[in-house]
DNA sequence: GTAACTATGTGAAACTTTTAACAAGCTCTT
DNA sequence: AAGAGCTTGTTAAAAGTTTCACATAGTTAC
């Protein structure tokens, strides 16, 4: 197959299939079939084989896909085979659990400059990266080679945040704040929203109740 | 409308709405238009109605609907119109980052309990909160009413974590941890991933690319 | 009180995504 | 070397989601 648009959910999925063939993989295991990765992901063998098809063919038919193989074929189709650079803006807890997180550099994702507003956090070090005025992104940034912006401002600064951002030329953006914001349409953002994911558990519970509590009056009658 | 099966999709999309209209409503609007809000959500006006109408009526014909009343019959209709009492296992980073988040509690969610395998973590304070051994989670939990159980171990770390919530009744996961974990079908888990946004938007990024440089290629012929 | 205006709620159409079914192709056995 | 046994890649059908279009109903002006 190849090209064409490919949708959200497919890449949402194959960051997902990464996820869980690096556990095949620390658990020793060489080739997989789509449907042992479909049971372990929770999703149909038919939907995995589609969402490789975008990007090429990777599998042995009457085999499998070689774990390791498929994980660099996908982190290269999905463009997270070299490490990206990025900056982070608002050095609160949020920013800061984010600063040292080792996970991000083995990951590919290298945080290399810190920013924030705030007087009494300029000059102070965060997990060996000195804070700096978020005014001088621009110039600080500059050389760096930074592709992605992490927004961990409170809401009311995370437009701030963003113009900054875009102002240095950076291209994606990942916004922690819970806040929409405006930027020009060649700029990506990515809203990450725990609060989404609260919600949707918190409905599904009650929706349940709900349900069983309809059943058991039904019972009653 | 109201009731039949509701898209996930939509459940996402309302609580997008709530952080919108909180923005509205510290802006001092008090009334707002499906297509007002559609453009700052940047969805269709349509899209608004339609996932509004799974729920109830909430408007006015003429006018639009009323931003403190549409946010307090979303948050009922969801289920987060009472605090929802979470416990949160893992004290890492993250879990430390969690557990003193404001927000969190003004949102909606309070996290009563924090858990750690780790002896040298147990009976250390975490913003006013005693880290308890994980094994004793249930005996903990009982009687505090908990139905939302955090993950922030790590990946290898996460079923554990899990079995000990489940074993406490817990019906509601949030598992921040780079690994699927297996619960019974009654348990929602929902799945916290940065990375499938930093993938995302580094993919966007790429493909941007290969497109210029397509186009510059085809001009250049 | 009626007409003009506006924005909702909804049924049907258009579109997208997922699932099912099967042909194609690799491996291993006989 | 040919055929049985698997598992992929792909086409076609099914399911689900979004958008359109318009009837409905509330408000305001005359």
């Amino acid at each position: 197959m190849k090209s064409e648009h490919i949708p959200n959910a497919t890449i949402k999925r194959l960051a997902m299939y990464v996820q869980v063939l690096e556990t095949f993989k620390r658990e020793g295991n060489q080739v997989v079939s789509s449907e042992t990765l479909a049971k372990a992901c929770n999703v149909n063998p038919s939907q995995i084989r589609k969402d490789l098809a975008y990007f090429g063919e990777f599998g042995v038919r009457g085999v499998g896909y070689h774990v390791q193989d498929l994980i660099t074929s996908i982190k290269h189709s999905l463009g997270v085979d070299h490490v990206w650079k990025a900056a982070l803006v608002g050095v609160g807890n949020l920013g800061r659990a984010l600063l040292c997180h080792q996970d991000f550099k083995y990951r590919g994702f290298d945080i290399v400059a810190a920013f924030d507003c705030d007087p009494f956090k300029i000059g102070e070090e965060v997990c060996g990266m000195e804070v700096v005025c978020t005014r001088r992104l621009k110039e600080t940034a500059e050389g760096k080679n930074i592709e992605i912006g992490l927004i961990t401002t409170p809401p009311n600064r995370a437009q701030r945040a963003a113009n900054f951002l875009v102002g240095a030329g950076i291209k994606g953006l990942i916004n922690f704040a819970p806040a929409r914001i405006n930027v020009p349409d060649d700029v990506h953002v990515e809203y990450v929203d725990f609060f989404h994911h609260l919600y949707s558990v918190a409905f599904s519970i009650t929706l349940d109740r709900k349900q069983n509590s309809d059943f058991s009056s039904r019972i009653d009658d």
